[in-house]
DNA sequence: CGAGAACTAGACACGTGCGTCAAGTAAATT
DNA sequence: AATTTACTTGACGCACGTGTCTAGTTCTCG
């Protein structure tokens, strides 16, 4: 029980070397945990896809459990950014529509990183510590009084604000968790950023005509309280 | 490579006690792979599950592949299921909303399968067969030429009839597979029953709303071409 | 340039997971 | 009842994955 080795993290200066070295660790270590979950990654294999010599892993990380929550403390830092859209300044039409093209485009980019996260979650999230999950509901919580405000104000359909992000959560997340499915589907071999494209239009559609009435109609009336 | 041990399946008559047995181990096998996936669920935490001893695992089983695409091959069967709903002579509103009750029914009370499923498109399918693959797209394809029959009727709004299934797809498995996330974000333990209600409703309401125009108004005129 | 720290390297101990074997008991068939 | 087949059992071999140990090399800084 002895892990003096490495020195305690956070506070340390972080000489560059260390700093370059667990980057390459964790980078090398969210795809094959993505790809194989984590029984199914082995240690040796971090080790050659990041370059580095097995033992050199065991240098900056006591454990292989610790390589997977510093990956996960990572990514939960990511959460909340697209949720910075989603202010009541915004009307909702633009706000939502503008939530759904960034989550999308994080679908799109870090389709990995999204793939561990879902894969961890699915599990039961048993690595996930309990702030960490407090903390998404606190986040949501606060995005969910914008929903209700604009609700209220008569901009949106009266709709349950947090089964509505999961809505757009689970359209958004499903392009880079399933992907592989998504493409089957759409007869790709991999997807495009033009099927992002079509996600995205299809999405924006539905959903928006759904929650704040017709688009291209805003003759049609005010919107009912 | 001489596993002549299990009697050609498929073909054979499948005695009682087999049948009994074989159940027993795929059952445990499901809820071990859906929680801690293939490399972590161990031949025997299924052996104990199930109530069996190991060998008598190996018995039926060659290897563990086997068991989970035995799994498998179960699950495929089920997908197909709710898509029923989706039929030309229905009217659009009434179908997609029966579909998404089923799907979430489904999700409610075999999330276990739904996970487990959900863990290997993640992984990239790669137990998957490719006619099971296949299977999938052409019952995709076949369901969304109903979607686009009645888009050309002008009973729905024009959208990508695949990317709408994809958006009913992860809305309605999002509360089997990340249900924990989501009883976290509604505050709740675990996902009730009344969860699920106000999850259909939130996804009826919106989707409906938003491909087949507003719901309680349809003095608003002839649906638009 | 020299001492001490940070880092790299290969070999190894230990546990454990997969799959096998040989021998037993129960079930089915005649 | 006898014989054959279906099933059950505990003990075992082998491979491999985690994490350690010891010794070496490269930085860093006075």
């Amino acid at each position: 029980m002895t892990k003096t080795k490495r020195a305690d993290a956070g506070a340390a200066p972080e000489p560059r070397i260390r700093a370059r070295n667990e980057e390459k660790i964790l980078r090398a270590a969210v795809g094959l945990f993505a790809d194989k979950s984590f029984h199914g990654t082995h240690i040796k294999e971090i080790a050659r896809v990041s370059g580095l010599p097995k033992t050199n892993v065991y240098y900056y990380f006591p454990t292989k459990e610790s390589i997977y929550t510093a990956v996960i403390e990572r990514l939960i830092e990511g959460w909340d950014r697209a949720f910075e859209h989603i202010v009541p300044q915004r009307e909702p039409r633009e706000a939502i529509a503008a939530y759904i093209r960034a989550k999308l485009e994080y679908s799109r980019r870090h389709a990995t990183e999204s793939r561990f996260f879902a894969n961890e979650i699915l599990r039961g999230a048993q690595f996930l510590e309990r702030r960490q999950r407090q903390h998404i509901r606190e986040v949501t919580d606060q995005r969910a009084h914008v929903v209700e405000e604009w609700i209220r104000r008569g901009h949106m359909a009266p709709v349950d604000p947090r089964h509505f992000f999961i809505m757009l959560w689970s359209a958004t997340q499903f392009y880079a968790d399933f992907g592989m499915l998504a493409a089957d589907v759409l007869g790709r071999r991999r997807l495009t950023r033009t099927d992002f494209d079509a996600a995205a239009e299809t999405m924006t559609k539905v959903i928006l005509d759904g929650c704040c009435g017709p688009a291209a109609l805003p003759a049609i009336g005010p919107p009912r309280l």
